[in-house]
DNA sequence: TAGCTAGTTGCAAATGCTTCTCATTTGCAT
DNA sequence: ATGCAAATGAGAAGCATTTGCAACTAGCTA
């Protein structure tokens, strides 16, 4: 886990860069996004947190991750009836598939559907500044 | 405004076969919803239907878009920072371009992308049920 | 047409997520 | 080491939306 330990350095090194100081919540924090294979919410975080630094409050919790957004290291998700959900910044642009009967989350991408998307903002007169696509499916049976 | 009260009636005899009864404060908030051009939020709707029965209850506008929107009436969309709104479902599907300055809305549709979400679900073993694909634009500027 | 009854209503209180307040603590430049 | 602006924990506050409850009413029934 060398790898996920030179991540965590460089992010921290990212946000006192920013001028946000690195406290022992926010390392906690930072190193449950960094190992996060999901997309976990802000309670979740929060108990995964605790268990680094038991002194991490869900305050704590929702500020970081403000922070960290701001700081372009965290990306929030509003998917369907469901609270915001978090993912470090790192991976290249993507849009998710929401597995309605799990609520797991499969990121893709399709080049194909952002260049279309450009496109139909420019005939509609605008310019496309971002998106959300969100595919929300049920696993294939037969 | 003869063919918005056609509209009407229609949607008050889908409500009774659905065993929803057209009450006072329903009929007022269906005809707003069916004359409005725009996408309102609940608390507008409750706004404009209070010029027609001033009894209308924000409760009582919540409560009437859960069901309409049960009865596949009305759709409810929760664009970005912002309060859900809501149209009436009789329009053929299509997606949202939300302009980021003044938060107008823009109906769009795309047979191409349509058909692109399908094909990546199916790659990814899933079958899609519904989607949802926002723009967040900016008018161009020269 | 009057009566019945389950569905609806208005109001206020409750929710649930997220943000804010404030007194106290702490990172980190000097 | 020191100072001070930034950050923290705990709990209160916000806000959109939902819900409990007692009073009403749509609309079927006789």
């Amino acid at each position: 886990m060398s790898q996920s330990k030179n991540r965590i350095e460089e992010l921290e090194g990212i946000l006192r860069e920013g001028g946000v100081r690195v406290t022992r919540q926010r390392a906690a924090i930072l190193k449950i996004l960094a190992e996060a294979e999901d997309h976990p919410d802000a309670s979740e975080l929060h108990r995964r947190a605790k268990e680094i630094d038991a002194t991490v409050s869900l305050s704590t919790v929702y500020r970081t991750l403000s922070a960290l957004e701001q700081q372009g290291v965290v990306q929030r998700h509003a998917f369907e009836n469901a609270t915001a959900r978090f993912e470090t910044a790192d991976a290249p642009h993507h849009d998710h598939l929401i597995d309605i009967e799990t609520g797991a989350v499969i990121e893709f991408r399709s080049d194909k559907i952002e260049q279309l998307q450009a496109e139909i903002a420019a005939e509609l007169g605008y310019d496309l500044v971002r998106h959300r696509l969100e595919l929300y499916c049920r696993k294939r049976k037969d």
